[in-house]
RNA sequence: GCCCCUGUAGCUCAAUUGGUUAGAGCAGCGGACUCUUAAUCCGAAGGUUGAAGGUUCGAUUCCUUCCGGGGGCACCA
């Protein structure tokens, strides 16, 4: 407490704007303060009169020291490296805010409220792509954008402008300029700083398209320094931390997110014009379902009960089926309490879309469609080294079929080997009867134990069922080497509450999972609309839960009720953004694909 | 959670493997320069080597703990 309270620390500590949210009771710095001050005197060991007037200042500052802890330590240590920031850095900000100071001396606002009538830098390059090198037009053109780099020689100098769309270079020259703008340039504006150009194009005898300015005027100033302008930030922790700065040092990273917009809004295009509805549907979700996950907890006060945010629009994706809106979408954030990877983050995009009267295979044809779509629209190169070829038609091929060429294992073979009810005989390499009779877990487990070079990669094989075996063999064996599009059919029907029976092969149902680049990229159904079926998999999915499995689904009895209310047959989709994202901008980890990341530090 | 790697000037990187006063480029500061584009040239400045301990005559370098970051394992899309 008292080391808590005393000199350095308590001053650090109440000069800190906002503490954050110490548990469920937020503690602003004046009442941080105020409750500091309060039980200064306890923390001096002076006497105090009145001893329960010091229980609600205690509290909170307990409160504040107990939980946060962690925070405090970071808040102090950050607040020291603010107070002990170098000379350098204090010189280069304390130059910019002297030109600052300068240009308003001068009567100029370095802030002002816009610049009217500019072309993308893109257009201006256009407009003039035929001329030679010497060429002069008398065409003039407005830009606006952030000053990147500059090169003076004296009397004229050539500077960098950069905008959303590309780069020009601007010259200005002190026989064409006037004195006071010239001095403008030269003296007050600093790299970083945004301007807005009026000039005339020319080409230099490098052969570069350049405005020579005609006038020029701040847009905003630039207090801090852009990184370096050859190498850009290269600290992976300050590209994530603070993004807004390797977007601007960056035209890689703008590129990635320029097409991750242009991916989304293909899809978007391409299913409403197929007559799909966009739809929002609840993020704050009572009860969570539509995929295997562990969630965010939250609670609604006024509600006064626990809320959870969704892992899946699934299941009120499928409601709207039922209320007949027939051909729905939704692209948007989904959340899972899992570890962070280069694959993973806590919140991720997907799309869902659910189309009634289809059933499985018609929506692969259409997945195929839009991914092809997607990627023409991020600009991919399929004809590029090891590009994934989006724009051929995928390889399908089933589960079952894919686990036996990677293997040899037929997930199937206890159906031929069945000598009662749930019970198999185990067959020697010669299928001849070994007289061994076993459940359908243990038939599967043994044909693995016969390969033990299988067998070795895979942990805890004594304890897993024969879905989790299927599964299982098809992740290790089968997924890493899927690197152009294929689709994966019809899953085991305990890992698939959602899916409908396959038709005709017992034990399986009619799904499929899309990989490319080793990774799943989208997972889809023949939608189970049977709501006593779906009662009896809720079932089971309970019976699995109670047995120790955290990612079963629970049983959401308003959305059996909704099946009960007839949903049309249909197919569901959904493909994670981020993935695709990844592939199709050669990105190497969701990290760069998501603007602001979840680092560790969360 | 566990294992491995990593942190040097505002930015990008060095430092002969433990050896004198931690060096460069960019940016910034002072100066020169009217077709440059990694502009060039001259000058001065910029560092508690993430933090705290320890070993040593001597630590950026070795050890411990803590704080960041990256990769891997496990879970997951």
């Amino acid at each position: 407490m008292v080391d808590l309270l005393s000199g350095d620390r308590l001053s650090a500590l109440t000069s800190i704007e906002s503490l954050g949210d110490l548990g469920d009771l937020i503690v602003s710095a004046a009442a941080l303060r105020e409750a500091a001050e309060a039980i200064a005197p306890l923390a001096q060991g002076e006497p105090v009169d009145d001893p329960r007037s010091l229980a609600k200042p205690l509290s909170v500052w307990l409160r504040a020291a107990g939980n946060q802890t962690k925070s405090i330590k970071r808040e102090l240590t950050e607040f020291a490296a603010k107070e002990a920031s170098s000379r350098a850095e204090a010189e280069i900000l304390a130059a910019r805010r002297g030109r600052l100071d300068a240009i308003r001396a001068e009567g100029i606002d370095p802030f002002p409220y816009s610049f009217d009538g500019q072309e993308p830098i893109a257009d201006v390059r256009a407009a003039h792509a035929e001329l030679e090198a010497g060429a002069e037009t008398q065409r003039t053109h407005r830009v606006a954008g952030r000053l990147a780099s500059r090169r003076g020689q004296g009397g004229m100098s050539f500077l960098d402008l950069v905008d959303r769309t590309g780069r020009i270079q601007l010259q200005a020259t002190s026989d064409t300029l006037d004195a006071k703008q010239f001095a403008l340039l030269g003296d007050l504006v600093d790299l970083g700083d945004l301007l807005g150009v009026e000039g005339r194009a020319f080409v230099s005898q490098r052969g570069e398209l350049t405005l020579q300015i005609a006038s020029v005027e701040i847009l905003a100033k630039a207090l801090r320094p852009p990184p370096d302008k050859r190498h850009g930030l290269q600290d992976a922790d300050a590209k994530y931390r603070r993004r807004e700065v390797d977007l601007l040092s960056s035209e890689a990273s703008r590129a990635t997110f320029i097409a991750r917009s242009r991916i989304v809004a293909a899809f978007r295009r391409e299913l409403g014009d197929d007559g799909f509805l966009e739809v929002e549907t609840p993020i704050l979700q009572t009860l969570y379902g539509g995929a295997a996950a562990e969630p965010f907890v939250t609670f609604h006060n006024a509600l006064d009960r626990k809320l959870y945010l969704r892992i899946a629009p699934e299941l009120y994706l499928k409601r709207c089926l039922v209320g007949g809106l027939e051909r729905v979408f939704e692209i948007g954030k989904n959340f899972r309490n899992e570890g962070l990877s280069p694959k993973h983050q806590p919140e991720f995009t997907s799309i869902e879309w659910y189309e009634a009267y289809a059933e499985y295979h018609a929506a692969a044809d259409r997945t195929e469609s839009l991914i092809r779509a997607a990627a023409d629209a991020a600009g991919y190169d399929y004809e590029a080294e090891g590009a994934i070829r989006f724009d051929r038609p995928w390889r399908r091929v089933t589960f079952v079929d894919a686990v036996q060429e990677a293997t040899g294992i037929d997930l199937l073979a206890h159906f031929q080997a069945q000598v009662g009810d749930g019970q198999y005989e185990i067959t020697d390499d010669n299928g001849d009867p070994t007289g061994a009779v076993v459940d359908q877990d243990e038939f599967l487990r043994s044909a693995v134990r016969a390969k033990p070079k299988l067998a070795k990669q895979i942990a805890d094989l004594d304890s897993l069922s024969w879905p989790q075996l299927a599964d299982e063999l098809l992740g290790t064996f089968v997924e890493p080497s899927l690197i152009q599009p294929t689709f994966i059919l019809d899953h085991p029907v305990e890992l698939s509450p959602l899916a409908k029976r396959h038709r005709t092969i017992d034990g399986l149902t009619e799904r499929w999972e899309a990989y490319a680049n080793g990774q799943e990229i989208a997972n889809a159904f023949s939608e189970l609309n049977d709501p006593d079926e779906q009662r009896r998999r809720f079932e089971a999915q309970q019976r699995y839960s109670e047995s120790g499995d955290a990612e079963a689904q629970p049983y959401d009895e308003s959305f059996v009720q909704a099946l009960e209310q007839g949903m049309p047959p249909a197919a569901g989709v959904g493909v994670g953004i981020d993935r695709l994202v990844i592939m199709l901008t050669g990105s190497s980890t969701i990290r760069d694909v998501i603007l602001f990341p979840a680092l560790r530090e969360l």
